[in-house]
DNA sequence: CCTCGTTAGTGATTTCTGTCACCGTTCAGG
DNA sequence: CCTGAACGGTGACAGAAATCACTAACGAGG
């Protein structure tokens, strides 16, 4: 169990009263590398505030194929997990750990009492929301008005900025995280290691820009 | 001025007491049809809630392309200026009363004291978050996954339950909404009339699904 | 060391969408 | 009543991306 000078380290908008009532509260849990924290339809039983690790959350089509939207790191948390979560709303994106990722689960049955008693809780919720709303709305600026090159472009920036030059991706998962095809991706990766951008090798890719 | 008790016909989740002081610190505003509400880069200067009328909201591309994300109507609020207003941020959308449209306006020196003295108010802020939030995922399950004969049939619909069966549209708005062309909603739009699903006339649609 | 599944590269073809060009219709304003 | 702008229909073409088909390279496990 954390103590609430470490909470307050990861979450610097809780005062101490609201770290030590989390610290009590909640309960730590570790996920691995690759595994799914949390599945379209399935319900949330829990709020969960990342503690550290990185997450990456998808939406899902209805024919299964998946899209990705953006990451949550230490010091994030899931908007929606702590809304729907008051409401026992079924959960409409997929979430999975890109490495070992620690949560703590806040049971639903505290979300009133930090709502209404916690002036710190409210505003971490607020913020937590705005800014995943307006990473959506860059989401949809990229779907929307860009060509794949420069979602490509713009994908692999997204990822270096959370996991460093050096990606562990495969050209087939790529494709999936854009919604596209293998053979685009490969030719257009093609494209960008003839003007320097990247390095390719074999499950990974390095990027030079 | 509105009376409380009309407030609370409008917004349901405000208490009588939060209706009250809204109330007192609001001042009503008329946009005329097609007027610009709020344009992208413009600082809020309040918050609003929507009294009546219908309001389309559009996501900007920096080359200057509008695409059409979701509607407000009576009861709602525009989510962004509830947060952004607290913390003096641009806008990053376009908002647009597509007919004569009423707002309360809420000066931002007032927010504070509603996120912390009326429990109803910031529910009321959650609320439309959330909801705000998951039509944006329903717009990108659209352009990421489905082919523009599918987005049209999912824009009329939208458009249809707003504002009934007959609407007064041109091609060519569409197609700025849908950030397409013109010819590409003509021919699709063509196609559906085929099908029954549509009447096509000058500067009107009828929806016959 | 062999084999098979995964990963990548690449050409050919098709589909979807955007663009260009052009024409007819409608309608408001002079 | 005329005219020009806005609207809409349509064919031809171009480009992006998806799909199909095939090949080569790599690497883990027998």
């Amino acid at each position: 169990m954390d103590t609430p000078e470490e909470l307050q380290k990861i979450f610097p908008m809780f005062d101490s009263k609201l770290a030590a009532f989390i610290a009590g509260i909640s309960e730590r849990r570790t996920f691995d590398e690759g595994e799914i924290m949390m599945k379209t339809g399935q319900y949330f039983k829990a709020s969960m505030l990342i503690i550290s690790g990185k997450v990456k959350l998808y939406r899902e089509s209805d024919e299964g194929s998946e899209f990705f939207m953006y990451f949550l790191e230490g010091g994030n948390a899931c908007a929606l997990s702590m809304i729907c979560a008051t409401r026992n709303q079924a959960s409409q994106i997929m979430a999975m750990a890109v490495e070992e990722t620690e949560v703590l689960m806040i049971p639903i049955r505290y979300m009133d009492e930090l709502m209404t008693q916690h002036k710190g809780w409210y505003y971490f919720v607020l913020e937590t929301y705005r800014s995943r709303f307006e990473e959506l709305l860059v989401v949809i600026d990229n779907i929307a008005f860009k060509n794949m090159d420069e979602r490509l472009e713009w994908y692999l920036k997204q990822q270096t900025d959370k996991l460093g030059k050096h990606l562990n991706l495969t050209h087939q998962q790529i494709a999936h995280d854009l919604s596209s095809s293998r053979e685009v991706i490969s030719r257009l990766l093609k494209k960008m290691e003839k003007n320097q951008m990247v390095a390719l090798h074999r499950n990974s890719i390095e990027v030079l820009i």
